[in-house]
DNA sequence: GCCTCATGTCAACTATATTGACTTGAGGAT
DNA sequence: ATCCTCAAGTCAATATAGTTGACATGAGGC
């Protein structure tokens, strides 16, 4: 699917900072592009994507999870889940089947594979925040997440 | 352009924690979507989106940029580039000129109402940096200033 | 006059999303 | 049985954001 993702500023641009906060605003997006840099290659490497991965990352989290419910956390229509979903279940990495009691709804869970890439994708990603992490210390860990869950909320 | 964007976990969903750190993965997501919503959302009613914006933040700290150059820094093509960047020339938020020695390159530069635009779309992303360091204080700040460098870092 | 270089443009393609309209299949209610 | 509802699936059209590849233009340099 996605092209080995392209320089595109591996070395941060060192831009004039024109406010205080600046250099604090392309850390949020260098941070991101960071943390997801290696995941990203080794989803590509599976033929897979970001979408996928936020697929597998949740039903993970939430096994037997409907249709309909992962549609709510995800945020997307549900023809935009529809190509990245069929994917995942023809190549074995979900499993879809109808509920008990609700035969209205189907229920998904990870396969195996499907739990194995989850892993290894997600890995990379909590490799690069645990690295960060050790580097600054306990304190800074939790100055960083305090200020990511201020900012998170703010709607 | 881009569509008033959707509910898209607004909530931030509560999933299971299989790894210490899903905490952490799920705040960068949250936090990357907390500050850009608001700046978003403004650029949506310019009939602008995050390219536009990109463009115009490198342009604004670097005057007289060369094409060639913002290619590189926003690491994308030309011809990914040709499409928002002759929307902010033909909306006069921009303008070339052709270099007084180099002829063979253009400069960009900011008018005032690129200028205007670049600044409310920015400041909706520092405010709310602002706010959450604010509410950390000066210590989590830094914390969180450390772990972002060192995860953007992380090639 | 030719070569190079920065820019510009055309075409075809991929991926990720949207909205709207419609179908299918399972249960529930009368 | 028939009708209604609801979850899911599908089809079409559109927008956005990007890619490669090929080629045109225009300004200097030699």
């Amino acid at each position: 699917m996605a092209k080995t993702s392209q320089a595109a500023g591996l070395h941060r641009a060192s831009l004039a900072k024109l406010h205080e906060l600046d250099a604090a605003l392309e850390l949020m997006y260098y941070g991101w592009r960071g943390m997801t840099l290696k995941a990203d290659a080794y989803l590509a490497k599976q033929g897979l994507s970001r979408p996928h991965h936020r697929i597998l990352y949740v039903v993970a989290r939430r096994p037997d999870i409907a249709i309909g419910a992962l549609i709510e956390i995800l945020g997307i229509s549900k023809q935009a889940l529809n190509r990245p979903l069929n994917l995942l279940l023809e190549r074995k990495l979900l499993t879809s089947k109808r509920s008990p009691e609700q035969h209205r709804s189907k229920l998904l869970r990870l396969t195996e594979a499907g739990r194995r890439i989850e892993q290894r994708a997600s890995d990379h990603e909590r490799q690069a925040l645990r690295e960060a992490f050790e580097r600054v210390g306990a304190s800074g860990a939790a100055g960083w997440m305090g200020v990511m869950e201020a900012i998170a909320d703010n709607n």
